[in-house]
DNA sequence: GTGAAAGCGCTAACAA
DNA sequence: TTGTTAGCGCTTTCAC
C-alpha cells in the first residue's frame, strides 16, 4: 500500500519549492521566472511557467510582501461609500490599481475621526504602500500617523509640505464659473447658493468659487442666500426650505453637491414649484443619477475617473520612485458644466 | 560626534524585537502579550504594552498571516459596487468585519465572468480565510476554484454541497406574498411584475415568489405583465414602456428591484402618469433612496445589514471553527413591505 | 545563467 | 511563567 506517499502532510497549497521540485530547477529560478527576471533562459522559464499551470500555483503575497518590504497594496480611505460619488471614485481606483498589479484596501470614514484613526491604523498594520485620503478636508488628526511612518499619502485639495505628500487639486473654479454664468446668460440675477458643511475644505473651496464666480458676474451676493448645508438630500431639502421662507426668493441655485440639488429637486416639487420654470437648480459632481432626476439635473461634472486616476498616480509614482526628481507632486482635475433639464429662464419678476 | 549611536539602520519601523528589547523581555513574550495570552505575568505585560505604545510599534500582518496561516482577510465580491444596494452591504459588512479584527477585500465582478475570475484570483493570492460572493447567481464559474483550495464560501441564494460551502437564503416570499396582498386589498386586479435578469437566480427566485403570491391570492397572471429587465434604472424606464405599448394595461407594478421601480417612477411622471393615482409601484430592496423618491418608494425591504452580519458569521465559523459539527451553513434573511408614499387604490375602471 | 543560503517579522513548539 | 529556536514562503545577495 502506498501509504506514505498517498499522503505526504495534508495537502497544502503549492508553494515555490513545489514549483521548483516540479520543473527541475532551484526555487531562485521560480522566483526570478515569475518576476520576469530577464536573466531566466527561456528553456527553463518554460519549464517552470508549464509547472506553475499544472499546479495552479499562486504567489503567496504576504511572504512577498515580507522580505520585499513592498505589498503592492494601496489603502482608500472615503468619507461615506453610502455616497454616490465614492463608490464610483473606487470602482475606478480599484480598476487602474489593479490593472498595475496593485490590491485596494477601502475604508470609510464616516466624518469621524476616531474612526478615520482606525481606518489608517488598519492601513498601517496591513502595510499598505500607500493612502489616498478622499475625505475631502476632514484629514489633518490622522496625516501625522502616515507622514510618520514616511508612507505615502494623496490628498483631495489640501497641500503638505511633507515629502511623501501629494495633492490633486480640483479646479472646481472653470465649472462654478461656467455654471453661474450659464444661468446669467439665462437672465437670473439671484442666485442662491447651497454650500456643504464648513468642515470640508472643498466646500469652502466651492463655496468660494461661487462668491468669486457671481463677482465677474457682475451679480449680488445675498447673505441669506448662500446657506450652509451637509451635502446630504435631506440637507439639500432643509436649505430650500429656508430660502424658500425668505422675503425675497432667489431664481436659480446653485449646490455644492448632486445630492443636495436632488433634494432641492424634491422639496421644489412637494412646494408645486416647477423645475426648471420656476426654478433653475444645478448640481456639483455629475454622479451617475443625476442623469435620471426629474428634470434631468444640470450639473457640474468632476469626474471621478479622473480623480481616480491622479490619485494612483501620485501613489504610484512615491511608491515606486520616490527618489525621482521629476516626480510630480501636484495634480489637476478639472470641472465643467455638463447642460441638462434643470436650468431655465427666470419667470419674469 | 555621536554618529554611530544616532544612524544605526536608516530607522526602520519598529519590529517586535526592537519592542523586546525596549522592554527587556524575549520576543515571545511580546507575541504572547498581542496575543492575550493568559500566561504572561501582568509585571511583564505591563512592561510591554508601555513599550509597544512608546515606539507605536504595529505588529506586520504580513510576517503573522505568513506563520499562522491565517491572515484575517475576507473578501467581499459584489455585483456592482455602483448599484445603491452593494455599498450599503459593503459597510455593513466592513463594520462587523473590522469589530472582529477582520481586513475585508471589496471588489466588483461587473457580470463579468472573466473579471469575477481575476476578483477570485486575487483573493486567493491574498490568501483571504473567506469570500462571500454577493453576486446572486452568476457565480459558479469561479466556484470551483475557491472549493477546490477549500476556501470557506457564502453565497447568495445558491446552494451548494460543499463541505466549505454556507449559503444565506433570501426569503423574499414573505415580503413579495405582503406586496401583492397589500395591492389585492387595494383593490388592484392588473398586477404586473417587472422582473430581473433571467441569468441570476434571485431575479428568477423573485419572479416565482410573485407568480406563486399571485396565485394565491387568487389574482390572474398575464404574460404580457411579467417583463424582464436588468434591474437598472434605464431598464424600468423601459420595462415601463413596454408595459403602456399593451392594450390592457396593469394598475400596479411590482418591481424586482428598486432601481428598476425608479426608473418606472420616472418613466410613469414623464407619460404624465401619476403616481400612486394611476398606477402603484412597489420595489424591492428598500435602498436609502427609495425614501426619497417622488412619491416616497412603497417596496419590499431586504436588510443589507443583515445579509451583511449573515455572510461574515457565515464565514466567520467556517474559518475559525471548521470541524465544529453543530457548524451552522444555511442562514435565513427574511424581507417584509414597508409602505410608502407609491400605492393607492387603482382608479376605477 | 543558475543555485545555495540568508533573512523579512512573526508564532508556536519545546525547553528550562 | 519565560526564553530559545525553527520555520511560514518568498526575494535577493553572493558564489559558481
Amino acid at each position: 500500500m502506498p501509504r506514505k506517499a498517498s499522503r505526504k502532510t495534508p495537502a497544502k497549497s503549492p508553494d515555490i519549492r513545489t514549483v521548483a521540485a516540479l520543473a527541475k530547477v532551484s526555487i531562485a529560478t521560480v522566483s526570478r521566472t515569475i518576476n520576469g527576471s530577464p536573466v531566466v533562459s527561456e528553456r527553463l522559464a518554460k519549464r517552470v511557467w508549464q509547472a506553475i499551470h499544472e499546479l495552479g500555483y499562486l504567489p503567496n503575497t504576504h511572504a512577498r510582501t515580507l522580505v520585499s518590504g513592498r505589498s503592492r497594496l494601496f489603502g482608500i480611505i472615503v468619507e461615506n461609500i453610502t455616497n454616490p460619488f465614492f463608490p464610483e471614485l473606487i470602482q475606478s481606483f480599484e480598476e487602474v490599481a489593479v490593472a498595475h498589479g496593485y490590491e485596494i484596501l477601502v475604508s470609510s470614514s464616516n466624518s469621524n475621526p476616531a474612526i478615520l484613526t482606525t481606518c489608517v491604523r488598519r492601513m498601517l498594520e496591513r502595510k499598505v504602500d500607500g493612502v489616498a485620503v478622499m475625505t475631502f478636508g476632514e484629514e489633518e488628526p490622522v496625516l501625522d500617523q502616515l507622514m510618520h511612518r514616511k508612507i505615502p499619502i494623496v490628498l483631495a485639495e489640501f497641500k503638505l509640505q511633507d515629502p511623501h505628500c501629494s495633492t490633486i487639486l480640483l479646479d472646481y473654479r472653470s465649472g462654478i464659473h461656467a455654471a453661474v454664468r450659464h444661468l446669467a446668460g439665462l437672465g437670473h440675477r439671484h442666485i442662491a447658493f447651497l454650500a456643504g458643511p464648513h468642515t470640508l475644505h472643498s466646500a469652502l473651496t466651492r463655496e468660494n468659487d461661487f462668491r468669486a464666480a457671481m463677482k465677474t458676474a457682475g451679480l449680488p451676493i445675498q447673505k441669506n442666500w448662500i446657506v450652509e448645508c451637509d451635502h446630504t438630500l435631506k440637507g439639500g431639502v432643509n436649505g430650500f426650505d429656508q430660502l424658500q421662507a425668505l422675503a425675497t426668493r432667489p431664481t436659480a441655485i446653485v449646490c455644492s453637491n448632486d445630492m443636495t440639488a436632488i433634494g432641492v429637486l424634491r422639496a421644489a416639487f412637494m412646494k408645486g414649484l416647477q423645475v426648471p420654470k420656476d426654478l433653475s437648480v444645478i448640481g456639483l459632481d455629475d454622479i451617475d443619477f443625476a442623469e435620471f432626476t426629474l428634470p434631468p439635473l444640470t450639473t457640474i461634472r468632476l469626474s471621478r475617473a479622473d480623480l481616480a486616476r491622479a490619485a494612483f498616480e501620485a501613489l504610484r509614482q512615491q511608491a515606486e520612485d520616490p527618489s525621482n526628481p521629476h516626480l510630480q507632486r501636484e495634480f489637476l482635475v478639472s470641472t465643467s458644466l455638463v447642460m441638462r433639464g434643470s436650468t431655465a429662464p427666470p419667470v419674469a419678476d
